[in-house]
DNA sequence: ATAAAAAGTGTGTGCGTACACGAAAATCTG
DNA sequence: CAGATTTTCGTGTACGCACACACTTTTTAT
């Protein structure tokens, strides 16, 4: 492998000049510049990561601005835990993440967490953009501030976040759909259950919704009808249930129930036994408590998203941004994922085994 | 963050001493040793990996042995894209790869093309063990040579490699089963094609065939009755096609197609329009052709493993294992993945992301 | 006291980075 | 046009951190 040195003994200059003509810092006479540039093209010559990382002392902070998790909301742990292990992988290239976290359910936390971040001025800022018009307002402040951000997760279009890293929504409902018209047969129907509380998250639950009855309309061939069902608060568990199992009495033909969030397990936990050997559930998302759910057969498929990944791949992606001045595509699809309890076990490894790499240290 | 050098000065020693204790390497006295040991351990003391790597001048050499990739057998080009991928990332930690590949319908150039591997004497051996026998043999002599080998996307058993990566074909097959259960209604039938062409790969197709004749008897509530077919070459298009419409027509229940190899496109495309529209077809692997023809609703369902990556984590997994001396866990699955037409863009970003990479270079 | 083994030190190396500084050329001043 | 000043071009080198080998000092055995 050629080196610096290599190249400024060939070119009968100093380290240095070389230095300066990769880095385009200036100083150098058009003839020796030429010169070097030939060097370095014909050899094909590559800058040793290891080695710049090493000289480069310069620090950049990361901030993160990503949803609190707890026993009830779990689904946030995975990308966050992807941010810590890509932090791990990344912090001996001098990069330092401040991770801010706040309510889902409450537009001041966001808004003030989001103040906190400014005051540290931080070099790029990773958010989830759960509420629609307070992000506006974020994102314009990012702007004139000149701080580059990108969104995780959830897409907001007509802000100039320079990344979305996350599922395609629209897709990830329409890929539920088809596997709702398998699952079903002629003459059978299903519902959607929907959440008051969820309206925050509004895009990407719409968006699922949407995809699923577009696939329902243009391309089953059963001609499968979906029902709605409005759900007051999840965490009411009993309102849920006596609602839900009213609502399948009622209609004797309701075959599936679609739950276009990651708290699926909420609604398959609920029911009994008689109803799970009657009706398929669908959701969304690979949390422990949906596992736990899909390994005793009450959820019959999940859309799954790599969120561990998608949060991983935001402190990867804004790395190289920040030290190799790599500019990202502006959308990085996760992939949408099938899973059912015979593939389950096979997901997420990289999850996994950040966990119990984890767990050793600690 | 904590050096070397700050250790030392704690310890009141100089640095090669706590290099020493860091690695082991014995000649410090018992007493320092614990104060030094001490010291790191109460400060949380870890290596700066960079630096690291950049002191350390040992170069590694990885040797891979992969089937060659042509037109007609185009699966093993993803795994090499991976591994080069991988390579990329971690020559400048001292990794070369001399990689080797063989005609997988040829167990001579399988045993010929390690020879040369031996004489290179590598520090480890990446090969996909396509041969029973042979590997055997091959196997017999690394562990008396005292190379350290792994198992890329085919596993034997019984054999002393460190590692094995890719997917567990049973399941893999038992998802096909419940995907093909999924799509045939009551009555209906399916049929799993066999070629002979692909009898040395015998172990994972025939893994493949177990675990879906499995799901089929223990798992399918409509008693799907699956049916055997034996094609002689799978490039000699026109017999395939007569073969299998032959069938088709004699047995008019017969409504799913499975393919339990990567050449799924091979029967997909040799079908009449007429007959895709009464059969599904199931198979594996997305490499292009099958990506070719999901698009035009030839195929139903394909599973994938995400080989690209596979060669991507073998050559990572080997390189930590020389550089840190980290065993690796002895099986690494990939996911079993669904694909489907409508999550099929969504999939390998990873892989398209290299290629546009390598394009640009190109 | 001397040899031998053990313990510990000092330093050059890997490679790129960036700053302080020197040299040469270009521009300006009277 | 000599001399001073600025600009341009280029050099030299300390630094980041771990590594490993040659070397010196201390301890132990003889």
């Amino acid at each position: 492998m050629l080196t610096i040195k290599d190249v400024a003994k060939q070119a009968n200059v100093s380290e240095g000049t070389v230095d300066r003509v990769i880095h385009n810092r200036g100083g150098v006479s058009k003839k020796t510049e030429q010169k070097i540039l030939r060097i370095l093209q014909e050899n094909n010559f590559k800058l040793n990561p290891i080695a710049s990382a090493l000289a480069l002392k310069k620090k950049y902070v990361i901030a993160t601005l990503v949803p609190k998790f707890d026993r009830e909301n779990v689904f946030w742990e995975s990308p966050h835990m992807g941010i810590m292990k890509a932090l791990s992988e990344v912090e001996s290239y001098g990069i330092q993440i401040k991770d801010h976290s706040f309510d889902q359910f409450d537009t001041d936390s966001y808004l003030s967490e989001f103040e906190r971040i400014l005051k540290t001025r931080p070099d790029v800022v990773i958010l989830v953009p759960m509420f629609i018009e307070q992000t506006k307002e974020i994102a314009n402040r990012l702007d004139h501030e000149g701080i580059p951000y990108m969104f995780l997760n959830i897409d907001l279009e007509g802000l100039n976040n320079i990344c979305f890293i996350g599922q395609d929504s629209y897709m990830g409902g329409y890929v539920a759909g088809k596997l709702m018209c398998l699952s079903l047969g002629k003459g059978d129907g299903c519902v959607t259950v929907r959440t008051r509380s969820n309206i925050t998250n509004y895009h990407a639950i719409y968006k699922r919704m949407e995809g699923f009855n577009r696939y329902l309309e243009s391309s089953c061939e059963n001609k499968i009808v979906n029902l709605d069902l409005k759900v007051d608060n999840l965490n009411d568990t009993g309102t849920v249930k006596e609602t839900l199992e009213k609502f399948l009495i009622d209609n004797v033909h309701i075959k599936g129930i679609y739950v276009p969030s990651s708290r699926t397990s909420v609604i398959a936990e609920c029911l009994d036994v008689a109803f799970h050997k009657r009706v398929k559930i669908i959701g969304f998302d690979t949390t422990p408590q949906n596992i736990h759910c899909m390994e005793r057969d009450q959820i019959q498929f999940l859309i799954s998203q790599r969120s561990f990944n998608q949060g991983y791949e935001a402190v990867r992606t804004m790395s190289d941004y920040l030290i190799h001045r790599k500019t990202p595509v502006k959308r990085i699809y996760s992939p949408i994922q099938i899973i059912m309890k015979e593939n389950l076990a096979y997901n997420d490894r990289n999850k996994l085994s950040f966990q119990s790499e984890n767990a050793k240290v600690g």
